[in-house]
DNA sequence: CGGTTGTTTGAGGACGTTCAAGTACTGTGG
DNA sequence: CCACAGTACTTGAACGTCCTCAAACAACCG
């Protein structure tokens, strides 16, 4: 790894601490890719030998599954060849610059539960799991912010699991746009939506052709959207319809 | 809080570390609730002023919601008086003995995401946040020891939303009974259900009628279920249909 | 221009919810 | 012991949501 990356490395929470003795043995042993968009940086079942740290670029955790295979009584007309039924996926969650990935598997020295995959260009800093063991075991800093970090983390998620146990499809997309309007309270807001369609439905949890119904449901209440340009005339009153808990 | 629960709170990995000087002080600052079935722990938007140990029984972190209140353009009859729509809620997440809740809300000193219900009248070890932050703060290994435990509990949570996003009702079901069999992969199995079909609705996340149904769709796979027993004839069946990836 | 990809719309169907009834298993008081 | 109520669970029917398949449409690029 260059020494301009590591300064950026060093920028993020999670590193801010380390004395510099730590940080050259960073320097030394990880090192950084360029990924293009699609690129895959692991699969759901490898073992988890690097800490990924995103410096540039978003990258989505996704869960995949076998297709549904009709085991049950049912017949289907098979598709010709030994075809196996494609994969089911979603995106469980989704992580900009200055992030981490996969903290949790290298923790617990386990295999990844879900694949990660490239969604923007990204620059990846990937640090074998041994150092971040090491540091682990050996500075009481490092823990702490691996804690703060993965407390966040269990709270985006169970977030996200009320969303999806609660709250219908509308209501997920009206409050993902609520997120993008950086916490205003009411108002008009313009938003630039960072994600195309496929991508947004698979992380509302969705099929793309439902999100297009969704974002037309949202219209009656001021809501309108035009390829990756998105227009609120009033939040309030999304809000409202989003039944916002506060708790965000 | 007695001795005899401190020393049972000593055995949980999380406390097992910690100096003799650092049990005292839980032991005289921390206090132990008997809470019957149905009793509320804290409540969703609560701020998290205690870390709650479970010593036994079984605790459920429950997440509500306004019901959906007809936003858009629809006309309803509403109920006579001003019934404002009970709340709807799904349980997140279910601990048991020896674990911990809302120790992420502890770290980040935040409101509480959810509810706390207990479902198996329980024992509760209830500790200042202070002293939590503070051990975090002093104690590497307590920081160590709470990142290994969060890292478990993010796991817990993204094997959900997985099969949340990626699986039928039916399959989340018969993925919850192979969880209660205790890891084997093939045979018979005789499983002893430990929740009401109300509370296991609601964990899976779907009505206690659809659960009721889903049962007797795993009929011709060989389940079968009476109250609180339920059988499988044989393991290998009920795990191809549910399509395990293989990484519980 | 045709081909490709991304988005929208419509029709039909699967899944899940709700409401309503019916069944089975409790415990209580006569 | 039985009638009774109360609770838990199951079953059926109507409805709504969301998905799938198919087609139409737009934008972009060779």
């Amino acid at each position: 790894m260059n020494h301009a990356d590591l300064m950026a490395l060093a920028k993020i929470p999670l590193f801010a601490d380390l004395p510099i003795a730590k940080l050259d043995e960073l320097e030394e042993k990880s090192f950084v890719q360029q990924q293009p968009s699609e690129a895959v940086l692991f699969e759901q079942g490898d073992s988890a030998r690097f800490l990924c740290v995103i410096l540039s670029g978003r990258v989505a955790l996704v869960g995949s599954s076998k297709a549904p295979a009709e085991d049950l009584q049912e017949e289907h007309t098979k598709d010709e060849a030994g075809c196996a039924g494609h994969d089911r996926e979603a995106i469980i969650e989704i992580f900009g610059p200055n992030e981490v990935v996969t903290i949790a598997a290298i923790v617990l020295n386990l295999p990844y539960l879900m694949s990660a995959r490239v969604l923007e260009a990204a620059r990846i800093a990937l640090i074998p799991a041994d150092i971040i063991r090491d540091l682990l075991q050996d500075d009481a800093s490092f823990a702490r912010a691996t804690t703060v970090m993965l407390a966040k983390h269990w709270r985006l998620l169970s977030r996200q699991l009320k969303d999806q146990k609660l709250r219908s499809g509308t209501q997920r997309l009206g409050t993902y746009l609520l997120t993008l309007t950086e916490g205003r309270m009411s108002g008009p807001a313009d938003i630039a939506l960072p994600l195309d369609r496929r991508t947004m439905a698979s992380w509302l949890g969705m099929s793309v052709e439902n999100l297009s119904r969704s974002l037309a449901q949202l219209k009656p209440i001021g809501v309108t959207a035009n390829g990756r340009a998105a227009h609120i005339n009033d939040i309030a009153q999304v809000r409202a319809f989003c039944l916002e808990d506060g708790l965000r």
